[in-house]
DNA sequence: GAACCTCGTCGAAGCGTTTCGACGAAGCGA
DNA sequence: TCGCTTCGTCGAAACGCTTCGACGAGGTTC
């Protein structure tokens, strides 16, 4: 372990030269770099990143605060973590994932104190979320992917529900559908503020209302069973359904299975489409699911970097950004067998 | 933020007298002691990470190293990180999640020899880990889960797959099926070395041997494509099967949905066993997959536990441990409907 | 009662960087 | 030529902690 002394010592210069030449806070001839450079590759030196921690007041470690909770991550989720880990890695810091859930509140402050993270990006985020009130006090300079109900104050970056939905729901009503039912996340997740569900409801009625369609929306449990839970239920309230669109990742399996069941084919009889998925889950489908793929690593990269802009240069401007997913359309949907009566708008009227 | 002398100085003792109530390297009077804590608490003293990792040569930072591919994490994988950081947690240590892939060994390089990492549970082991090597080079102390090659030098904790594919045909073999195939993963996955898939093979050739059957190994692309594919190859096979057991996780879905299409029903016309899965995955199924399921959460766990064990007490011995999965019975396996001719050893002949 | 421990505490020397003030040596305008 | 910057470098002081040697005070042991 070669510290900055044996290469300031080989290369005939001070330790501060040697510092200056690593960081480029101070101007070096050239001569004077290349001689250091030479020590360094010959020492194999490698800056100690405990000593350049304490000394800068700066660990170049970001955090990535994720709850983990028992189902684990989806390829979304996972889609965020390789995106951040790649932008840190450009920019030059270290990533640290830490599953800091709801409950360990004291585990988070106690991180945030400790002075280990230069800044942190927050996932999962609820409407009202506490670790954001334990970071801001902690002073962790943070950035949301996802976003809390009042967004005045912070940086974040999330999926654009509205417009998610909106195409979502332009691409069945183009093919004919209009009785659509949405199926959400759980009433419990409805019920404890979570963004997506919450803004994906309201982003559903919005854009059914505006095709003139009446909206009908299921809460469903995150599990195969809630799923066919919900199937039922949906066809209870809208006996015509020749469409689903599905929120839940988990329970989406459970309706596909249970459409088989009724002896209904996907897309012919029912067409299924799923929301904020990524191209991995909607392969695993049988027919292969049409969804909205959500920009997964896009969003986990472009928080990094507003992160790592702010540390950098210390710019007080926050950066705010919506991110649509995009419509990939598979097997899963197709105009309807038997479209139902056209009641307004301009939609085609093929299919057979 | 309070510093150790403020804590001192309010305590009215010495700062090493601060430290040593910190970390009980010495003894301290229970007075002095209520003095420290009570300055401390007043103050909301945190410990400064660097500062501490800087003078005692140890971060109490702990990496896990995870190749994040495209493909993104498994429920499995997930359970190992959580159980991981669980554990790491307990033991006083923070666990920093590092995606170094296969390509990138000198960011592995760096990121050893920068000190920050006083130890690493290295997953998703090849037989041949050139990340092993750069690793034990660069002095670093290290548990894998899985195994190389070689392993008489090493900590490692892993799945014991010879226990759990014998469990796992047996539990086939005493339905009363004979025909059993087993679909592991791709070709190319076999040739890269990867330890489960050449040890799931051996392991399913001894037992399917033992019980006097005939060994079908089928290598399946991970993807539904894949096990489509395999499921035809199956079939060409083995005419007469009526199980199936798979280790790719991806590619059973895809083999689902080539019975579906084959108007084979599960678990009837031909059962299905999933080797090494989570009970998340297993219940998305239709029916619900009959698994074996890895013991994730325990793997990241003891392999900390060992880690950590060896940091904290430097004993040179080696942790070497094998864990089997759980058969879970879902609805994927039942009798088959025409058991095959008894050919040898005494399994039962209900069912029809 | 001398010699020797052990216990609890202190002061000071690091740990390996960064960063600040200083200072010759040039370079430049007047 | 004189003062003035600017450039490149140096030495030393942090940064906040751990750890080592030392040292009184109080017990034991013979």
């Amino acid at each position: 372990m070669a510290t900055m002394q044996d290469v300031a010592r080989l290369a005939q210069v001070s330790v501060s030269t040697v510092s200056y030449v690593l960081t480029g806070t101070r101007p070096i001839s050239q001569a004077t770099r290349n001689k250091v450079l030479a020590a360094m590759a010959e020492l194999d030196y490698q800056p100690n990143a405990m000593a350049r921690g304490l000394a800068s007041r700066r660990s170049r470690i970001l955090g990535l605060l994720m709850p983990m909770d028992e189902r684990g991550l989806g390829a979304t989720e996972t889609a965020f973590v390789t995106g951040a880990a790649a932008a840190a890695s450009v920019a030059g810091y270290h990533l640290v994932l830490s599953p800091v859930g709801g409950g360990n509140l004291d585990d988070l402050r106690r991180l945030a104190s400790q002075r280990m993270l230069d800044g942190v990006v927050l996932m999962e985020v609820q409407l009202a979320d506490e670790r954001v009130t334990v970071l801001q006090e902690a002073g962790v300079p943070l950035v949301l992917i996802g976003r809390t109900g009042d967004t005045s104050t912070l940086s974040y970056v999330d999926i654009d529900f509205d417009q998610t939905v909106r195409e979502a729901v332009a691409h069945l009503v183009g093919l004919g559908h209009r009785q659509i039912v949405y199926v959400n996340h759980s009433a419990a997740t409805l019920a404890s503020g979570y963004g997506p569900a919450l803004r994906t409801r309201d982003a559903f009625t919005a854009a059914m209302t505006g095709h003139g369609l009446d909206p009908v929306m299921i809460a469903a449990e995150d599990s195969a069973a809630g799923g066919r839970a919900a199937l039922a239920a949906a066809f209870a309230q809208a006996p015509e359904l020749t469409a689903v669109l599905a929120m839940n990742e988990t329970a989406i399996f459970g309706i596909l299975g249970e459409l088989a069941g009724r002896g209904l084919s996907v897309p012919h009889d029912v067409s299924v489409v799923s929301m904020v998925t990524s191209p991995q889950v909607a392969e695993l489908a049988t027919p292969a699911l049409t969804a909205m793929t959500s920009p997964g690593s896009a969003l986990g990269r472009i928080a990094i970097e507003a992160l790592t802009r702010h540390l950098d240069g210390p710019t007080d401007l926050l950066h705010q950004q919506l991110l649509p997913c995009a419509l990939e359309i598979r097997g899963s949907t197709a105009a309807p067998r038997r479209p139902a009566l056209v009641t307004s708008g301009p939609s085609s009227s093929d299919g057979g």
